[in-house]
RNA sequence: GGCGGGUUGCCCGAGUGGCCAAUGGGAGCGGACUGUAAAUCCGUCGGCUUAGCCUACGAAGGUUCGAAUCCUUCACCCGCCA
């Protein structure tokens, strides 16, 4: 019931327009004819710049997947080597990190990325994807190597031209030497998965352009390899920002860094026409399913039923049945309501121990320590601002204290306090045992 | 190697001896309005034991009653010339 019949392979790069992840693609005749001439070995490659992986990084896995619901044979890479070298990005250089917290992102990243395909594969028998880093085989190469063997297939004018090189030669910021060579690493990753594993497509997001094509060019020039690649679009919010990647908080799949919980409200409340626009590219329902959720939106938009749908979806996705049922139950017992007096114990201790919660002892600090010990403000002076904004919440109720301590009465079954700063960044405080008051 | 320009708070960007915790814009945060939307308006936006104090304008020294602003050295970036 799966509907896990693999489609017929023709079909994915239909499927992938439609649902607007196809920003560009080699040529796309040919392309489709060594997609239909049999299963294909595919591959896309994510760099340790970050402890994990964030939402932006869910378009490439939705590619990842089409294709291996087709058929083909997905490849993850991680990029160990081009982790240590850095991307260009259009604006500065990057800080190098040092080799053991590349490593250590490289194993977290990894953590992150098995769901994805490999749940597919145990269910559906779609197959199984392969996992490498391309520090495998880029730390074997020597200086000679680089300069003798793939250098001299490169071409600076054009290397100079790739989009982000040129902005940065543009600009203020300069390139180094050790970003500027990064186009060829990425390159020699497609020629290397293609010579050892038969690799012949390429996917990314369209920043990648630059460096996916060098990779099609030198795995033909050296291995007289017909490759292909596809790009994703740049997946950007209405006001123009990239997903997920806010100023305030990135937020993260790993769960220790962005809780199942923050992770579904991040989708439950994303605007209208965010939703709207992000639907087809995350959500993997047929499409006349889709048609009826984004009609049913336009008449109802305050039901917010797309922003559900994908919050529903992407928890599934990402975290898994039983954290998506607890970060909704959280959701529906914090919100919506004006007493939570009328939550019981086992409730409120679930919800708020998903939503984040710290446990405090006898002498219970103020509410601007509070505000602060839950994360819900960043600083002393900052939670007392907040207050003074009148943005402080204890049960519902708009503190006006900062200083006031809880009172006996306000602890709710189970000995929970509900903070609230704003709208909805909610917090639980839990008073532990160890206060002889107990008995 | 030489000469010139630059390094300001999350980002952009003013500020050339006291009126600078530092103009302005953006982002963020809070309030009002709403649908846990958007737009708009208002407020806020280094920290703390918050009418006061501390730390801050690439780094380290120095001049001065007083420096983001002047001097010296160092680091990095950009440009021109070798």
């Amino acid at each position: 019931m799966t509907s896990a019949a693999p489609s017929p392979t023709g079909d994915v790069i239909d499927d992938l327009h439609r649902r607007g992840l196809i920003a560009q693609s080699t040529d796309e005749g040919a392309l489709r004819a060594h997609l239909a001439a049999g299963p294909v070995t595919y591959y896309c490659g994510f760099d340790p710049t970050a402890p994990s992986l964030h939402v932006g990084h869910l378009v490439q896995f939705m590619v990842l997947r089409a294709l291996q619901r087709a058929g083909h044979q997905p490849i993850v890479l991680v990029g160990g080597a081009t982790g240590l070298i850095g991307d260009p990005r259009p604006t500065s250089e990057r800080t190098l990190n040092d080799r053991e917290t590349v490593a250590g992102w490289v194993d977290r990243i990894r953590r992150v990325v098995a769901p994805f395909l490999d749940r597919p594969a145990a269910e559906q028998g779609l197959r199984a994807p392969l996992y490498v880093d391309n520090l495998d085989w880029t730390s074997q190469l020597t200086a000679i190597d680089l300069l003798r063997d793939l250098g001299k297939h490169f071409r600076v004018n054009r290397m100079l031209a790739k989009e982000a090189v040129s902005a940065r030669l543009n600009s203020d910021a300069g390139i180094s030497y050790t970003e500027f060579s990064y186009q060829i690493l990425q390159a020699n990753d497609f020629r290397e998965l293609y010579a050892r594993h038969g690799c012949t497509l390429q996917s990314g997001g369209s920043d990648q352009w630059g460096n996916i094509t060098a990779g099609v060019d030198l795995a033909r020039r050296t291995e007289g390899a017909a490759t292909h690649a596809v790009a994703t679009p740049l997946i950007t919010s209405a006001d123009g920002r990239k997903i997920g990647k806010t100023e305030g908080a990135t937020v993260w799949l790993d769960p220790e860094l962005t809780s199942p919980y923050a992770f579904f409200q991040y989708w439950l409340t994303i605007d209208d026409a965010d939703a709207r626009a992000w639907l087809p590219l995350f959500s993997e329902r047929p499409a006349d399913e889709l048609e009826q959720l984004l009609t049913a939106s336009r008449e109802r938009p305050a039901a917010r039923e797309l922003q559900r749908a994908l919050a529903e979806e992407l928890t599934l996705l990402v975290h898994g049945p039983d954290q998506l049922r607890q970060a909704e139950g959280a959701g529906r017992a914090l919100f919506g309501r004006a007493d939570l007096t009328d939550l019981d114990a086992a409730t409120l201790a679930a919800a708020l121990t998903e939503a984040g919660a710290v446990e405090v002892t006898d002498p219970v600090p103020s509410i601007a320590v509070l505000l602060q010990q839950t994360g819900l403000a960043g600083s002393l002076s900052e939670a007392r601002r907040t207050v003074k904004e009148g943005g402080a919440y204890l049960n519902n109720e708009r503190v006006t204290d900062a200083d006031a301590v809880p009172a006996e009465g306000d602890w709710l079954p189970g000995a929970w306090l509900v903070l609230r700063k704003g709208k909805r960044t909610i917090a639980g405080v839990h008073r532990g045992d160890g206060s002889p008051s107990a008995g």
